[in-house]
DNA sequence: TCCCAACCTTACACCAACTGTAAGTGGTGT
DNA sequence: ACACCACTTACAGTTGGTGTAAGGTTGGGA
């Protein structure tokens, strides 16, 4: 069953989302302080996030964007401002969808579906600059197409692309790789990086691996020519 | 740069349209004869279609069921109608947006941009029920997860996923599979139909192959327990 | 009821792709 | 110039996917 994640303030508003959600089979949770809204979602990890704008303590905004900075799950704004600029604003912001209060139960039902039927299966792809790749399968996605890379190679990316564009060591690395790094065989780790780096530059990717001698590798983004 | 498709019989709305689509970056392409609307489209593969649902000759709804069973390209409904009724209808047959006329071009480009965005990475996805294809890989997303079809039972469940769930004949399967019929061996599709099904079954997975005798086999969504 | 064709299952052997090994090359700092 | 680290390449073992073939089931017509 679906989680669905209600921010909103207004105490009737509130219990009326979650019975509409749960009748129609959603498992449906409230965050009623709002400080630290963002952690709890995090905490919560659920599939949908219906958002209200204005809320004490803290803006909708500033929840959309910081969680939208961490995580890939979807938003809905369900607000009862309806300047276009709130809206642009939100959409810029990361959210997935823009309603505005009153609506009708039918239509909201219809977005939160329609949304996450889109956001199936996207839940296990990391992004990186100009790509995204699926942790699962080590699916690459990138330009339009999609290639699957051998597992040690994904292993890597994924290693190197976790850390975001910091230094990852070589340990670090044979830890990914093979669960230990008790007898780290830094041969065999060197080539499966040639090979990644190899397969990155067939695929012209923007990101490549760059070696820093002596401590470790980490991701860098070409400069644009 | 990326292509959008304007599906839209009135000439002045259609102009005004792809103007603004220029404007803003993109490359708008008008589709002006509505007979074969989805095959013009499939032969476009824009990256986004603006579509109308009012249409001589056919219908939108129409449209949007037919492309989107053949494609994972994002469609953006634009029209006058604003019962909720059409909306829902829309937005159930695979629509990912709905928006009605008038409608400022502020908004318009904001849900364009957003829905590009969303859809990075996806283009190639076939929609099952309850899972999505991957054309290209043969990665299978289904339950939060994914995994990598061999190349055969990916080029199977392509072939009788992008035939909705009507029936496909061992032939069809054949070329599907080695690219011709010619010289049919039947033993060996049917040992990957059976490897397909196992996998499939494996997966839980609500729809299965069912084979219809002497005729050929097609997909089958079970019912609900 | 029996029979035959269509279909399914299983096991096995071939083949392609990925992986680790090992030997040899390049390049960087002292 | 030397030592050390990093890279490249080739090769062989392993794994997993595929077609083949033989035997088992199913279902509809006589």
């Amino acid at each position: 069953m679906k989680k669905v994640a209600v921010v909103e303030d207004e105490v009737y508003m509130r219990e009326e989302l979650c019975s509409i959600l749960n009748k129609a089979g959603y498992a449906a949770f409230e965050v009623t302080t709002f400080e630290n809204a963002t952690e709890q979602l995090i905490a919560l990890s659920p599939d949908l996030v219906i958002l209200d704008l204005n809320l004490p303590e803290t803006s909708g905004f500033q929840i959309c964007r910081d969680f939208k900075r961490k995580t890939s799950i979807p938003i809905l704004v369900l607000t009862s401002r309806d300047q276009m600029a709130d809206e642009l604003q939100a959409l810029r912001l990361g959210a997935d969808e823009y309603l505005t209060k009153p609506c009708r139960k039918e239509r909201l039902l219809a977005r939160i579906a329609n949304t996450l039927k889109r956001y199936e299966g996207r839940t296990n792809l990391l992004e990186g600059k100009g790509f995204l790749l699926d942790r699962t399968t080590y699916t690459l996605y990138i330009n339009n197409t999609s290639v699957v890379l051998p597992r040690n190679q994904g292993k890597l990316l994924e290693a190197l692309l976790s850390a975001g564009e910091h230094l990852v060591t070589s340990e670090q690395l044979c830890i990914a790789l093979w669960d230990t790094a008790e007898f780290i065989d830094e041969n065999a780790l060197h080539v499966n990086l040639t090979r990644l780096k190899k397969t990155m530059a067939n695929l012209g990717m923007k990101q490549q691996v760059v070696t820093v001698r002596g401590l470790g590798y980490r991701l860098e983004t070409e400069n644009a020519p």
